[in-house]
DNA sequence: TGCATTTTTAGAATAATTCCAATTCCTACT
DNA sequence: AGTAGGAATTGGAATTATTCTAAAAATGCA
């Protein structure tokens, strides 16, 4: 007779946490967003993923993000018109975009700002989440 | 003989500016982003547009709105997976979405706080725009 | 007027994502 | 252990917003 009641993750729990199972493709997906921190699309996680699970569908990488996004284990990180991004940062933090190689880094978002930004609502609005984006140049590391 | 060199508006001497024409077109998309500052879709300009010009074609109406945002005259407005949206504020704001509603309000953003929000950036990176956009509730006018 | 260029247009094509319906997998209960 | 019921996965079709394409129209200028 084996415990059924006990999560064998930390992932495991906070997926439990939010009404969700625990599955080898969920904890797959989730380890191959750890292991490369460099915000990749879901296609991107497809192929990487495959490497270790070949039969996963793409459709299964969608929903495993989704479901982890849902449980707040994983953000998704939007940029223009671009396919969405997935980033296991939970910290608060924007995005900086380097329009010239595409890519994208974490900027930390102090507490004291995020609540300057909280302040310039209108009385009785109350946001979730705030979003910022940075998207320009990055120095030329080449010269 | 007509002078061919003075703009009929301020819209045609920005489009100049930046090396388009002003057609009729375009001074109608802009017209109808300007009467209604709504945050429509390209979708939702069309159906507004065709009313006064019923010939116009979609793809018409997404070539003059990346016309205008490339003069600067518009804004492309991003939110999550949705299409984009157009804004004619021309002030530095945020966006405040309304998740019941699905509306979008402009939030000014002063100076100062854009400015912080640039020193957050590493030595050397450089911002060319900045996007805040808040996900939320607004207060429940009916109550 | 005629030519080159820009713009518009309709429809086809594309890209990312979601939907769907059919299995497969777990979990709980007997 | 056996099985019912719900959850998750799968492959493929469908959808949505947008971009592309090629041809026609408009425009500005020599």
């Amino acid at each position: 007779m084996r415990d059924t009641e006990t999560p064998t993750s930390a992932v495991a729990e906070q997926l439990a946490r939010s009404g969700h199972r625990s599955t080898p493709q969920r904890e797959l997906v989730y380890r191959t967003l750890i292991s490369k921190r460099d915000h990749p699309t879901a296609d991107e996680v497809f192929a990487r993923v495959k490497r270790a699970k070949p039969t996963i569908s793409l459709a299964t990488v969608y929903n495993c993000l989704e479901t982890l996004v849902h449980s707040d284990l994983v953000r998704a990180v939007n940029f223009e018109r671009g396919p969405t991004r997935y980033c296991p940062n939970l910290r608060p933090h924007a995005h900086f975009h380097d329009e010239a190689s595409g890519v994208t880094h974490d900027i930390d978002l102090p507490p004291t700002l995020l609540e300057q930004l909280r302040q310039l609502l209108p009385a009785g609005y109350s946001a979730e989440n705030i979003e910022v984006n940075f998207h320009g140049k990055v120095p030329d590391k080449s010269a």
